[in-house]
DNA sequence: TAAACTATTAATAAGCATTATAATCTGATA
DNA sequence: TATCAGATTATAATGCTTATTAATAGTTTA
C-alpha cells in the first residue's frame, strides 16, 4: 500500500463534500494500509491508542460513509460482524474454517455465469459475490502435527 | 416436494436418534414444502396457529439440529436474519436487491475455481458459494411503471 | 473577524437476531 | 407403563449495529 492511495481516497472525500476529520482519516489509513480485512471492532480497538474518546459509533459511521461514497466493501457473512475491504478491484474471496483468516483471490470476472443467470430467471443481475472456503496453510500445519 | 423427501428425512433423523416431536417435525416439513428460504421467525410465526406455546428458541435448536445433520443448509447473508435451505443440492442463488426474494440457480459446480484457488493460495478448499444479485421480474416492472 | 450554519463526534440507549440457562415436560425404549 | 435422556418453554443474556441527542468543531457568510 503507498500512500498514494490514501491521498486518491482524500481527494474522494473531498470532493463529496466529506470532511476530513482526524477519526475519519485513521479509520480510512488503517483500511488502507491493514493486509487484512478488519472488523468495525478491531479497526476501534486499533485506533484506541491515538483516540481514547473516539466512541465505536464514530467507526461505524465512518465505515458507512466510505462504503456509501465506494471507498470502502462491507463483508457480510455468517453471525460474526462485518469485515470491511478497501481493496475495490473485482475480486473473490478465500476464508479458512478455522481460524477465520480472509484473503483475496483475483479470478477473471464470471459474466457468462451472470448472462445464464439472466435467461433462467428473468432478474437483471447487477453483480456477484463468491467465496471460497477451506483451511489454510497454518492451521492444515497444525492439525498434521 | 413429495412425502417421500419428508419420510426419508425423518428416517435420517431416527438413525440419528434424534427424536421425532411434533415441533421438530413441523419445522422440518415447513422447511421441506416451503418453496421460499425462510428466516428462523418467519417459521416460528408459520408454526405459531398449531404449536401457540412453542418458544422461539425450539425453531432455532430445531434448524441448528437439521443443519447438523445435513437435512438443512443455513444461509447467512448480510446484516439480516439467516435464511434456510432444505435443497441439499449443489445450487446457487440468485436475490433481488429490491424485494429480498431468493431463487435456486443450478449450474454445474465451479471445480476448476476451486483448483486455482488451491494453488495460489496454498489453502485446501472443501466448497464455496455464490450469490448473485439484481432485480427481479416483478420489481423490475414495478421501477419501470 | 464574528456569527451562523452544518457536519461530526461522543455517550448512551435501544433494537434485533441469536444463544444460554434452568425448570418442566415428553417421546421412545425396556 | 415407568424411566430418563433429550426436548421444550420461558426468560435472561449476549453481541453487533443503529438511533438519539447534546456537545463540539469545521466552514461559510456577512
Amino acid at each position: 500500500m503507498s500512500d498514494g492511495k490514501l491521498q486518491v481516497a482524500i481527494e474522494t472525500l473531498k470532493k463529496s463534500g466529506i470532511r476530513i476529520t482526524p477519526q475519519r482519516h485513521a479509520v480510512l489509513e488503517y483500511l488502507l494500509t491493514s493486509m487484512s480485512h478488519p472488523t468495525a471492532d478491531e479497526i476501534y480497538k486499533a485506533l484506541e491508542g491515538k483516540f481514547p474518546n473516539m466512541s465505536v459509533a464514530t467507526v461505524y459511521n465512518n465505515l458507512r460513509i466510505l462504503r456509501e461514497i465506494g471507498l470502502v466493501r462491507e463483508l457480510t457473512y455468517g453471525d460474526d460482524s462485518s469485515r470491511f475491504d478497501s481493496n475495490m478491484r473485482d475480486h473473490y474471496h478465500i476464508i479458512c474454517d478455522d481460524c477465520g483468516k480472509i484473503v483475496d483471490f483475483h479470478y477473471p470476472t464470471l459474466d457468462e455465469i451472470e448472462s445464464l443467470a439472466e435467461k433462467v430467471s428473468g432478474f437483471e443481475i447487477s453483480h456477484h459475490r463468491m467465496e471460497l472456503y477451506g483451511k489454510c496453510e497454518e492451521c492444515s500445519n497444525v492439525s498434521v502435527q
